[in-house]
Parts: structure tokens; sequence; C-alpha cells
DNA sequence: CTCCTATAGTCACCCAAGTTGACCATAGGA
DNA sequence: TCCTATGGTCAACTTGGGTGACTATAGGAG
């Protein structure tokens, strides 16, 4: 029996994963949510992004960026505003909502995380989460890749 | 700055991974080759599936599984055999070429997690794939649990 | 043996979420 | 002042899934 690949651990954990997280998210009355959505906020807590940006993390069309973008903004996730020094850009802040959903989803992965933790133990949880980043950071140039919705 | 979630760490890391594959694979000549196809033919290595078996380990439903097999028997990686025991059932059995490609995508996943060991070490990635493959097989009544293409 | 229900598979149609290509407005340097 | 690059959007299309309806066979209850 060859060693289970890698990247089909990292497929099913991820999905395993995710799919908690949407679950709970639903449970607690946050619907019509996409995936994609909780990894948007995550990225844009720390300030406004572009439509651009959104694209490049997302590994994905402008276009499609801006689909995203419209969908969040009619589920009242996010809200354009204009650039205040590019009058061409548009920066997406989070709504209240937003932020809402955003702490709800990392209070759950930390939850989700606690259980990973009690059946291999918090050294071992923190050691993926290190070497995970340090391999990925190592062979992108010293950040972390793109992020996709599927493969 | 919290904690990069696993999630997104995980889906980041898969989605490499994959890529990766499928340039490489790209790359020897394997076209017309969707991710999940690799993923189908390295579960029906040990013998044969059923397209249930399939819609089952994929978490989909039979009729999109079939339109995969469909897809990878048009491609030439399986046959559709009748079931010697069940009239209503086929057998998928992995063609030659499908046996050519698994062959290739077990090797270059082989040359991917040594560029990893290379980075942070054989011991952690094989850290890695014993602590993924304990918490999913706790967390899932003793089995692997699906994989999906997207989430 | 005869039903009756469960299961394997497929067909037809639909839908979500991406892509490509065309386009407009502004930015910003030559 | 152009001229090219960039941020964003619209429209049309593609892909890969889902849903519902259906056929044929399996397999147990009576």
């Amino acid at each position: 029996m060859a060693k289970v690949p890698l990247a089909r651990l990292f497929a099913m954990s991820s999905y395993v994963l995710v799919s908690r997280l949407h679950e709970r998210l639903e449970a607690e009355g946050f619907r019509e949510l996409r995936p994609a959505f909780a990894f948007v906020l995550l990225a844009s807590r720390d300030g406004p992004l572009t439509g651009n940006d959104i694209a490049r993390f997302m590994d994905m069309t402008k276009q499609a960026a801006s689909k995203l973008v419209d969908a969040m903004e009619q589920a009242n996730y996010l809200v354009r505003k204009p650039h205040p020094e590019d009058a061409r850009a548009k920066l997406l802040h989070i709504s209240a909502k937003g932020k809402r959903v955003l702490e709800a989803a990392e209070r759950i992965y930390v939850e989700l995380e606690a259980e990973w933790a009690r059946v291999i133990g918090a050294a071992r949880v923190s050691a993926l989460r290190r070497d995970l980043i340090e391999v990925l950071e190592a062979t992108h140039g010293g950040k972390l890749p793109p992020i996709r919705p599927a493969w």
C-alpha cells in the first residue's frame, strides 16, 4: 500500500473543515454564505482591499472577483466605496454583518482546531500550522500562495 | 495578527500541489486531464470500482460520477465492463493509459513531497501525513473522508 | 413464484461560478 | 498631450456540478 499523497489529505482536510465551518455558520443564522466569503473577509480584516487584490489572492480573473464582490455586497457582507486616491478603484469595506461572520468564523475555526488537538494534541496541531506556513512561504517567495475555491 | 486558519493552509496546499502535478502531467503529454481524474485512478488502483463507489468517495451524486466516468472513459483512462455478479452494475477498469498516468502522478507526488522535505525535512513531512491521517480517520469512523473537487 | 422495495446506472434539463473578450474611465510617465 | 497601463464592469459562453424522471436488475417477504 503506497503512501496516501499529501495532496489528497489536504483536499480532504480543507473540505472537512470548510464544510463543518459552514454547517455551524448556517446554524448561527448566516445563510447565503459561499465558502469563498470567509476567506475574503479574513483577508480584508486588516483594512479594505480592492477588487484586484481579491482577484490576485483568490487567483481568479478580476471579472470573477467582481462577481464575487457583487454577491458579497448583495448579502451585506461588504460595501463598495470609492477609493480616496484613485478614482478608478473601489475599496471594499467590511460591513457590521461582515464583522460578525468573521468573528464567528474565527471562533469556529478555533473550536474545530481544538477538536483536532483533542485527537493529536495541541503540539502537533501547532506543528501542522508552522510547517505548512514555512513550506508554503519558502516555495512562494516568502508569501502565502493564493487560495482557490476549487482546484 | 491572529493565526492563519488551518483550513486556509490546507486549501492553499492542496491547490499548490494539485496545480504542480497537473503542470507536470501536462508536460509529459497527459492532456484533457481533470484534477479529479488522478484521485479516481488512485482509488481504483487496487481493483475496479463501480460508479457508486466513485460517487461515494468523491461525495457527489451518482449522476455527476457517471459524467466523470464518461469523461475518463472518453479520454481512455477507464473502461466500463459489465459486473460479473450484478447485471445492473458496471465495473470501471483502469486502462493501460490510466496506469501510465497513475504511475506518473505517484512519481510526481513523490517528487513534490521531496521538495517539501528539502524545506522542512523528511521527518516533518512524514509527521504531516501521519497526523492528518490520524485526525481524519479519528473524526470519520476510522476511514478517510471523501474528497471533493471544490468545497 | 409473485410482489415490492432498494439499488446501479443513465438521460434531460438546470444552475452556479468560473472564463474570455470588449469596453470605459482614470492614472501616470514620456 | 499622448499613449500605455490599470481598475472595474458588461455580455456571452463553458464547465462541472445538481435535480428529477426513468429503466433494469436484485433480493427479501409473503
